[in-house]
RNA sequence: GCCAGCGUGGCUCAAUGGCAGAGCACCUGAUUUGUAAUCAGGCGGUUGUGGGUUCGAUUCCCACCGCUGGCUCCA
């Protein structure tokens, strides 16, 4: 019903880094024509609604707005829609557009449009005027016989150039909420000229071509199995290599940091998670009780509730504040069947999570310090962010109002310290306190919400937690939660589709193939696998019997970033000929040169490959 | 959880109410190759699980498990 006024900036490409790996197609963003973008797509968005109103005769409308990619319009038809549909329908479109293109517009009032609608046996319709704020107009757009209740603004005509394409078929709930009827949605997708709507449709395959679950599977990274049940997730070896070196990273970094490290158990009674407030407002997300010597326990959902006993073992002094302590800890929630998908959405997974003591003073310092590790892994990975500062809920939140004044302030001050603009997320704070949350762009130009901040007023004053001041007195001490990479499953799912499978060296599965042209050479390349072996690289050997040219395929498949191809000539002179991941290229070189160069790639934690 | 679709060797996909097939992978043998697939042979499936209809079900029906696209909810 809404066209938003103008059409956003709809894909940006942060691929700079990338050097020759480069596969992504090179857009510009999609360009408004005689009317935005947004507005086309809503218009098209019409056109499909009336093309259906034609083939499904009794169909009843719900809404069909313009969004980020494209349209949808949602449906109440006599039948389940079929991809075949999608065909006939577009069909359809091109017929209505060509014969009656003039749109129109009249201005009715609020009786007279519910009479209109009620006429047709618009039931959502009817109930969508009661949403329509008194005092605004209510008006119709429409074309041939068929006619919306719809706001505007749309395109004057439909016979002008523009492209369009029915996308996909889905159900959702009237309105959004799960209580209401399932209506079924066509998504579709529009631009002004050709070569954007082509554009668009080779980056969704280049989406369907980079999805983690398909290059799970390709390059052997991880699996999920029937019989160990939905949402859990098996790393094979080539994606836990992945994963242990990011650990590495990881904790190589928070060492630097001052975090100490910490392990808390995975099962506790039931009682703790009753003092943390997780069973009364959690409960839904939780596993049921196990039973242990007649007590029950729950497998934990969340880690601060462990680090919080830690802290409360003894005493506290300021002198020991902030005290930060860090834990790759793995939690299970209860995800609904729907939701789960692939490494992105799972039931078991390990968040990197952190719990900071502080004092109030202290607490924008530690905040700079935990967005400083955040702008690093954004770096480090190459990716895009934005940083959104979430405010006090409207409705329950718990804490005077100064505490959340002085708390959002902090937060301020931190991303003020290092730099970090924030946008504004009124009001989207979590009932215990503000925070700061961040989605990531990826190198598709997908947003995904991984790193997160999050004040805490809550969980000190359940479990009472306070620490002894340099005046005697206790005081209580401030929690900090937060997650830089989020979740395991989550940051390396998204990593996998980000790097389309091709990782850094650092943390690539294999860093180098060996591949020799003769079985006769393999011995000196053996020579150099002990070599690379000793500074611990990675290598696949590639020494069997077996031809030269299927063995340069495999690697290349296998997304290895570099290549080393030997015969007499390399033999002879202690040279190799590199091949890097991606390239065709033979870069002929002494052995000692490559290896101090991969050793710097390695160092630097470089994103691309290319040697000095 | 809800709506819709799907489930055939490790992977990608055929086929039919009447003996389940191909390519890749894997194994064996031959081949010794200068930058993306050498040739030949072989192994491998109770067609997701359970029930029903039928002379006969992988195919039709039901339930469950799992997956996919969305909705709703989230790291």
């Amino acid at each position: 019903m809404l066209a938003s006024g103008s059409s956003r900036l709809y894909f940006s490409l942060p691929y700079k880094t990338m050097g020759e790996e480069k596969t992504t197609p090179v857009r510009a963003p999609a360009k408004d024509g005689p009317f935005p973008l947004s507005t086309l797509r809503h218009s098209v968005s019409h056109l499909m609604a009336s093309a259906i109103g034609r083939l499904f005769p009794g169909v009843r409308f719900g809404f069909g707005p313009a969004i980020e990619h494209g349209f949808y319009y949602d449906f109440d038809l006599p039948r389940p829609l079929e991809e075949a549909d999608l065909e006939k329908i577009e069909r359809e479109m091109r017929k209505i557009a060509k014969a009656s293109p003039q749109l129109t517009c009249v201005e009715v009032t609020r009786g007279e449009a519910k009479a209109r609608l009620l006429r047709k046996g618009q039931s959502y319709k009817v109930e969508a005027i009661d949403l329509i704020p008194e005092g605004e107009k209510i008006t119709f757009w429409g074309h041939s016989d068929w006619e919306d209740l719809c706001e505007g603004p749309h395109v004057d005509r439909l016979d002008r150039e523009f492209h369009f394409k029915l996308l996909s078929i889905a159900g959702a709930y009237w309105r959004g909420d799960e209580k209401r009827p399932m209506l079924q949605r066509i998504y579709g997708t529009a631009f002004w000229t050709k070569a954007e709507l082509d554009a668009h449709l080779v980056w969704l395959e280049e989406i369907k071509a980079r999805d983690h679950r398909k290059l799970g599977t390709e390059l052997d990274l991880f699996s999920y199995h029937q019989e160990a049940g939905a949402g859990f997730v098996f790393w094979h070896p080539n994606l836990a290599t992945v994963r242990r070196e990011i650990e590495r990273f990881w904790w190589d970094e928070h060492e630097r940091r001052g975090y100490q490290p910490v392990y808390t158990p995975h099962v506790s009674r039931e009682t703790l998670f009753e003092v943390s407030g997780h069973l009364a407002n959690y409960a839904d997300m939780m596993y049921a009780p196990m039973e242990i010597d007649s007590m029950p326990y729950r497998v934990k959902p969340m880690n601060c509730p462990g680090h919080i006993l830690i802290y409360k073992n003894r005493g506290r002094s300021y002198r020991e504040l902030p005290l930060r302590m860090a834990e790759l800890g793995t939690v299970y929630r209860y995800e609904r069947s729907g939701v789960l998908h692939g490494m992105l959405r799972v039931r078991g997974f390990t968040q990197d999570d952190s719990h900071i003591f502080c004092t109030s003073e202290q607490l924008a310092d530690e905040i700079a310090g935990v967005l400083d590790l955040v702008l690093l892994v954004v770096k480090t990975f190459g990716f895009e962010y934005t940083a959104y500062l979430a405010t006090r809920p409207k409705d329950k939140s718990i804490g005077s109002d100064e505490i959340w004044t002085r708390a959002i302030a902090s937060l301020r001050q931190g991303a003020a310290k290092v730099g970090m603009p924030l946008e504004l997320d009124e009001g989207g704070g979590a009932f215990y306190g503000p925070k700061i949350d961040f989605k990531m762009k990826d190198a598709l130009g997908r947003e995904w919400q991984l790193s997160t901040v999050q004040c805490d007023f809550n969980l000190p004053e359940r479990f009472d937690l306070h620490f002894t001041d340099s005046d005697g007195q206790a005081k209580r001490p401030i929690m900090l939660h937060r997650a830089v990479l989020g979740a395991f499953e989550r940051f390396i799912g998204v990593l996998i589709e980000h790097f389309g499978g091709r990782f850094p060296l650092w943390c690539a599965p294999k860093q180098v193939a060996l591949v020799p042209i003769r079985e006769e050479h393999a011995p000196y390349l053996r020579t150099l696998a002990e070599r690379l072996n000793a500074q611990n690289f990675r290598v696949e050997a590639m020494l069997d019997a077996g031809h030269m040219n299927k063995k340069i395929k495999d690697a290349q498949h296998a997304q290895i970033p570099f290549m080393l191809v030997a015969g007499e000539r390399e033999a002879a002179d202690g040279t190799v000929a590199v091949r890097r991941r991606g390239t065709r290229e033979q870069i002929v070189m002494p052995f000692d040169a490559f290896l101090s160069g991969i050793s710097k790639l390695r160092s630097t934690r470089a994103l691309g490959l290319e040697l000095e």
